[in-house]
DNA sequence: TTCCTGTTTTTACGCATTTTTTACAATGAA
DNA sequence: TTCATTGTAAAAAATGCGTAAAAACAGGAA
């Protein structure tokens, strides 16, 4: 998925409809405002974000987005119809991956964007987990919901590790024993029954995201 | 200036022409002697480094650096083709400033290099590490907690300073012993603990700062 | 050397928290 | 309804942490 935010419609539609021709997923948004809401649901791939925007500009976007842990490590080409060499060097300075001057060809613009998705492949060195309003940060060893920090046990933590790490995909229980827990062998125990209750729980204001599949096991639901 | 070890000639060519264009005195070494050489005379502002080297390998340059006193507060970006985490994980905890994964853009390299620089500028000879009223002095080799100095031994030093280094990080238990200690072994000991206990009282007054991950380690509370 | 002093490591144990088990209630499919 | 499965409160067991105190160590002075 591709984001791309520009004011001039007929610019963005352009765009959009290239980057699909292309192969790319790609939104448009007229404004930053847009472009923060998708950014709660769907991580993109890049940004292309335009300086000159009604409300808020690109520059400060860019800031916004570099700061924020979350998105840093998201690829972004500025372009912008003000040639000067000042926003150039501002964009990039601030950490812009690549830089369009307006007006630039449509063919220049999927090349850019491919040569930097493949610079960017390697890239993610992140040691944060994120679903919905939960954000996992493993270097820290902390979890919050919505900004807040909750404490949780540490297999509590654990559990939750492995489902952030792979959402929508169900575990039997004795495969969270055998990740979460060193067992060897598999006896009847109602331990990670238990374990998940209290994750419920204290994930409660969340709404119910960790789904019973009866017969089978546990899940995180797909957002 | 800026150094730059890079083994490739077409690369390094290119990265000291890219560099010079923008604006920086660059010098370029085809492996780690030449940089040790030039070291002697003059101290760069950063250095750009392959981890691939013929001879010493980037991550022993690296360490080495770090190791000396007159070298440690030289900001040093690594560049790898080998784009495993293990790499870049080793790089980064032993002090690296930035990551670049092979291939990178010429313009990529020159904003990381910039942003860099940029931050190593806010913080000018950085023998001083501040977390709240916390004032480390490692030229001094001196804390004082509000104005007023605190004496701590060697070990409760040593592993204050780790903990300001990297504030909010988690540092288990056997971490904090090859980093404090030399040890190799990994035996079950409570000198850690202790020497915790011992820093917190010492650091009474502030608050309780180093928090307690159970069944993980220690960690500093983030402000 | 021996003694002294301050630091570091080890040991041992109490305590608090976490984890597991147990037992039973609730749920849902057939 | 029946029966297997899941949720969970409460009790029991296990674990990990903090710390006092003892032991070991290091360095200096006599």
């Amino acid at each position: 998925m591709i984001y791309c935010v520009e004011d001039d419609s007929s610019i963005r539609d352009l765009m959009i409809y290239t980057l699909n021709i292309a192969g790319f997923d790609a939104e448009g948004f007229a404004e930053s405002t847009g472009l923060w809401n998708a950014l709660h649901t769907v991580k993109p791939q890049l940004i292309l974000l335009d300086i000159m925007l009604p409300e808020e500009d690109g520059i400060t976007v860019l800031k916004k987005l570099k700061e924020n842990p979350l998105t840093a490590d998201i690829p972004v080409i500025m372009a912008s119809a003000r040639g000067s060499e000042y926003d150039k060097v501002l964009g990039l300075d601030l950490g812009a991956d690549d830089y369009l001057s307006k007006p630039f060809g449509m063919m220049e613009m999927v090349s850019r964007v491919k040569a930097v998705l493949r610079r960017s492949v390697v890239h993610p060195v992140t040691s944060i987990l994120q679903y919905g309003d939960i954000i996992m940060d493993t270097a820290k060893h902390t979890v919050s919901v919505g900004g807040e920090e909750i404490l949780l046990t540490l297999k509590e933590y654990e559990l939750l590790k492995v489902f952030l790490e792979h959402p929508g995909i169900v575990f039997t229980r004795d495969r969270l024993l055998s990740l979460v827990w060193d067992y060897r062998f598999t006896g009847e125990t109602r331990t990670v029954d238990v374990h998940i209750g209290t994750l419920r729980t204290k994930l409660r204001d969340t709404g119910e995201k960790i789904r019973t599949v009866r017969g089978v096991g546990y899940r995180l639901e797909n957002l």
